[in-house]
DNA sequence: TAATTCCCTAGTGTTTTACTAAGTTATAAT
DNA sequence: ATTATAACTTAGTAAAACACTAGGGAATTA
């Protein structure tokens, strides 16, 4: 599995969307000021969309993007293997002394873990996201991010 | 949040290190074998999960690497947070046009998220994986991950 | 004393990241 | 029709991360 800043970028991105295509399409010049990405770079990662369907683009004047279905169609394990390309399942079939070694097993057991991270992942949507900052109030300078941030606490020795 | 192969080396080998720590320290030369991982970036990692506590290192001959605690007390989360370090948390605290922008909104939402993957990892522990690989038999020809490549059929165009 | 193993630092080729630049194509407004 | 808009496309690039090599040092056992 992979998640990097350009998959959080990618949710982000697809986020505004969600908040602001229901007013006629969103341009990447907007998400770019909203966002703070570079222009030419949301071009690429909504080129990765647009291939998988996630995104839906309208050319010319007046245009942007749309979404490529609902926002409750759209999971977040869709949009970071999108742009993160996920494949790294470490099988060992036949390869080396893969037979009964301690190797396939380890590889066995991280393959199991990462089929349950895309589980998780398949089961978010953004409609999920959506709802939950309608629910409870997201004021910027209200640092909800505090009491995460704790427990890393002592991290960055 | 990041998740890498990175913190993939770091899972598999702390697997190694629950599965065969029982009896006598492991030295990273077996784990580098069984992995097939370079020794000196077992190093580097090692010397990450050392600080972190999650293992203990024994030197001279007959030394090597045990769990820093017990197998139920490391999640995998505190393995990946150790080499992959984790703070991407976007928080735009009065920074540029935050207060009440497109922006802030959809960092929270992300925020979020980034939390609910945090958790959801917290709660796995190694003595989780390695128990449910002694539940479910994990032969080596026996391709597990098979339906979880089915899910991604297609993905590379 | 010698072997082993952890431990540490520096350097290196490769890949990924995030971006700049410079276009082309389709559509809407004038 | 012309012009502006905005999606699309490709090439190149500095910086970072990745995974590794190399060459040691320090602690422990035999």
């Amino acid at each position: 599995m992979r998640l990097s800043t350009k998959g959080r970028y990618a949710v982000t991105a697809m986020l505004d969307l969600a908040l602001n295509g229901q007013d006629g399409p969103v341009t990447l010049s907007d998400i770019s000021e909203n966002q703070g990405i570079s222009l030419s770079y949301l071009e690429q990662l909504f080129a990765a969309l647009r291939a998988k369907k996630l995104v839906r683009g309208v050319r010319g004047p007046g245009g942007g993007y749309f979404l490529g279905r609902e926002a409750d169609e759209i999971s977040i394990a869709n949009i970071i293997c999108a742009v993160d390309e996920w494949v790294e399942f470490t099988r060992c079939q036949g390869k080396e002394d893969c037979r009964g070694g301690q190797r396939c097993l380890t590889h066995s057991l991280w393959d199991d873990l990462s089929r349950q991270i895309y589980e998780f992942l398949e089961e978010i949507t953004l409609q999920d996201l959506v709802r939950r900052g309608e629910e409870s109030d997201h004021g910027c300078h209200k640092d909800k991010a505090s009491d995460i941030l704790d427990d890393f606490a002592g991290k960055a020795a």
